[in-house]
DNA sequence: ACAATAATAGGAATTATTACTATTTATGAT
DNA sequence: ATCATAAATAGTAATAATTCCTATTATTGT
């Protein structure tokens, strides 16, 4: 993978926030910078490095997000604010449970656990 | 709700299946017994079967699948042969847990492992 | 400095899904 | 059974997220 500024300036971006965010809006951050850069170099640089294991994609609903986390954790969504969180939880024992149980060789624990969060407690 | 033919026909689709299908595979489905069945109404019933609880919509990546199976469960998806496999992990203990130490009220335990199932051992 | 080729902009194409509207159908009251 | 009402539908247009295409630009090894 040859160095390129544009992608650079994107991984900075992901880099920076703990929004856990979308495409489109790696997409407005990065044309502050650089204004001329296009929404497909956002999603082909994205991809770059997702597969270079730079950046992580999760998936929320039907929509992908980024995240520069790349220690294996799980999110909780609030279904009132929408925001993410990062948690880590039971992976291991779930991974050794599918191979012992299912004879299922795991690669990837995808866990989200929608619900309430704290900030709407009564 | 009132009632409809097609939407009995969609459920029943649904619920003949473990293969977790996809809109459009339940519309071809549909179109072999009702020939002028059209891509929306398939949309608007599974939607609607899912807001009556009679059956249950999950993600896997970015597109949408349908399951009949209401009982919490997870799945296991191969990355070989594309299978979606329930499985029954520790949802009770992760809801406990995000309970307390993350001050969150889950409702739905969301959770996918991605791997190798048994029919590709060697 | 130059050649090879990866990266890019800008827009077209694709895919999954939702929205719109005139028509049809189920259902409850007459 | 007939009728009125409102929900359901077909067919199509619209939208949203993402990928693809192509002529041009930029990086890198020589």
């Amino acid at each position: 993978m040859r160095y390129s500024h544009k992608r650079e300036a994107i991984q900075e971006i992901v880099y920076g926030t703990n929004s856990h965010p979308t495409a489109d809006w790696v997409f407005q951050k990065a044309k502050l910078k650089i204004p001329n850069i296009s929404l497909g170099t956002v999603y082909r640089n994205l991809k770059q490095l997702d597969d270079a294991q730079l950046i992580n994609t999760i998936y929320d609903g039907n929509i992908a997000r980024y995240d520069w986390n790349r220690e294996p954790h799980d999110h909780l969504k609030c279904k009132i604010c929408g925001d993410l969180i990062d948690v880590q939880l039971f992976d291991d024992q779930i991974r050794k449970t599918v191979k012992k149980q299912y004879k299922f060789e795991p690669d990837d624990v995808v866990m989200t656990i929608i619900g309430t969060c704290h900030k709407h407690n009564k």
